[in-house]
DNA sequence: CAGTATCCAAAGGGATACTG
DNA sequence: CAGTATCCCTTTGGATACTG
């Protein structure tokens, strides 16, 4: 079975870029941040335990974590003469995402009805 | 914290459509599958062992009754006098799918030179 | 409030032997 | 050849108590 690719080394970037992509977004609750995120603008630590019902704090930091490594969020300071508070945004570069999103969106919308449509 | 949504019925709708792909996507064989079958066109279940490297049998047979179960790949079987050949196939309804997967290998590709440009 | 630390349960996946 | 069955390990995520 001869592989039917011309440019392997292209291809294989490609493969990750995939990988990546799909790490980034599979975790249980990682575009469930980015989605609060994103309708809210920004959110505090203690914010997250109220939109998204159900996460631990271990988890959402390591999920939070994971999300600013690959520069998806950020954190930011407000100073204020009594307290500093911390609050989490997107980045610029994760407006990117929306498209994403919306293309699986789209597809799972479709898939969903193909799916239906041959169990009726 | 009031929600800033209007028709919460159709964003649930979208959320679980996304649920739904992302679980689609995220095994870690299954896009590889449907990538190699979008190169053979049609492979037998022995054929996956040598291009899917390291898959073991069981967890190929999940994942391929996974994907016929969401209409993305089929079964066929070639009669022929001596012996009857089953193969796997991609659906044309999963056609679509390789916009999706475009669309995460594009953003894969670049968000990795945005991580990387932070690095720098 | 913004996290850490600890302990635990469930799921995903790997290796391999076996069956029709 | 096309799968099943079995056993085991690692990863992921959950509950909760604790700290600066």
């Amino acid at each position: 079975m001869k592989p039917c690719i011309e440019d392997e080394r292209i291809l294989k970037q490609r493969f990750l870029a995939l990988r990546d992509t799909l790490d980034l977004l599979s975790g249980k609750w990682r575009f469930c941040i980015l989605l609060n995120l994103h309708y809210y603008e920004k959110l505090r630590f203690k914010d997250f335990f109220e939109v998204s019902k159900g996460i631990s704090p271990k988890v959402l930091t390591s999920e939070l974590a994971t999300l600013e490594a690959h520069s998806l969020i950020e954190k930011n300071i407000e100073f204020t003469p009594t307290k500093d508070i911390t609050y989490y945004r997107l980045t610029k570069h994760a407006q990117e995402i929306w498209h994403v999103l919306n293309t699986l969106i789209e597809f799972g919308l479709s898939n969903r009805k193909e799916v239906i449509s041959k169990l009726i």
